[in-house]
DNA sequence: CAGGACACGTGAGGC
DNA sequence: TGCCTCACGTGTCCT
């Protein structure tokens, strides 16, 4: 409960009962109430050295708890402040509503770069297909990983995209690892809002027949052997 | 001044003075203080029926101002938990360290994910190169834009990689919208500690003599013409 | 004025 | 015990 006993405490401490020395930041006008007021029966010492140790004390103490609580609110504040210069919005934009922004802003960014933790980022030397279906979630669409490590041709990735394309599949992030010859595809994707568990196998499919294509044909024309990553997940 | 007057108030509105019945929360022991404790200098009309209703107004917002502080915090606590809930963090952490949490999430998701909005998404008819330096400032890199929009071929893609590794420019993210033969390929890429700034004018260069290359040679050997977006940036 | 948003000081409770 | 975090009710300013 904050209605608590110290203001009554203080109340009768400003009218010359145990006041020992309260410091600033009373804005009770001194000495308003007449002593006659008698106060034996609260809990307040009247005389005695241990007492005041005691008061002093505990007084040190509440001036202490008041200033780290003092602390506390501006560290936080001054976190919001920091949000709110990173954020989208004003410097008056209120808490609550800043607060609502960063959850949201969040979520989408989340959404935007998904981790691929669980897939290699290296092409391996065998033939790979991987399609993970993903726990995140977007506007009822499901999201989905999508991993093809192959031999590198030059027309791999339109064929790629032309897939996604008869899919419906909208790509979020690609990632392209070429090492050696080889390359390693990693596709975040969304799916339509109306097929998605299907999509997931048609994609598979359609990733294993674009393999099919790819082996036994003749080798990539690059000139060059590269060894690049050109998106590197954090 | 949080130590205002109301409670003085309360106090003697507990003695008998001014008491037109109080809502609960208060929990001083009713009638502690012996009656004689004059009060006539306080701001408390004694009698008189048109404060009763002041009174009572007054007492009225003071418990709306209480409730609505109360939403208030409520409103906020509910983001906070939101956030702690999709944040790595558990339910347990301190309102300081979640937002502390926040701020670096954001700003690791932001550099992630920039915005490209002040280039065009779709590839036009006229070729172009654009590298903009950004203001985003990841760890001492800087991290800019590179845009370049051309004539598809097929091995457009390893050139491209390799003028980047040449550079050692980290890319962090690559979009790639191909339309009717043509493409247009959106960078964003680190540039290393050393030397950030003479990176924008290589890639410059780079780039104007990859645009030279393809100038003139045969059309793309694609097979079929694309209109994808490979990653859609928000 | 009513109402909202904020900072404040304080009590409770957890280590 | 002492320190820290939180919720609370309140005063104050703004609109």
């Amino acid at each position: 409960m904050q209605t608590g006993n110290s203001e009554l405490y203080r109340f009768l401490a400003q009218n010359g009962v145990g006041y020992y020395g309260f410091p600033g930041n009373i804005d009770f006008p001194p000495a308003t109430v007449p002593s006659s007021c008698s106060s034996s029966f609260y809990p307040l010492e009247v005389s005695g050295t241990t007492d005041t140790t005691a008061q002093d004390r505990a007084l040190a103490a509440l001036k202490n708890h008041k200033e780290a609580e003092k602390r506390r609110r501006e560290r936080i504040n001054s976190h919001l402040d920091k949000l709110r210069s990173i954020l989208p919005c004003n410097s008056k934009t209120d808490k609550a509503s800043l607060l609502a922004k960063v959850v949201q802003r969040v979520k989408e960014l989340k959404q935007q770069t998904l981790e691929i933790t669980d897939v290699e980022t290296f092409p391996s030397e065998s033939d790979e297909i991987a399609v993970l279906s993903s726990d995140h979630l977007s506007d009822g669409r499901l999201i989905f990983k999508a991993s093809l490590c192959c031999e590198d041709r030059s027309d791999l990735l339109p064929d790629l995209i032309d897939i996604l394309k008869s899919l419906h599949l909208k790509t979020l992030r690609a990632d392209m690892v070429t090492l050696g010859g080889r390359i390693r595809n990693v596709l975040i994707v969304a799916a339509d809002k109306d097929h998605s568990v299907e999509s997931v196998h048609f994609l598979q499919n359609a990733l294993k027949s674009l393999l099919k294509r790819s082996s036994g044909s003749e080798r990539s024309k690059r000139r060059r052997v590269l060894d690049h990553k050109i998106i590197i997940p954090q």
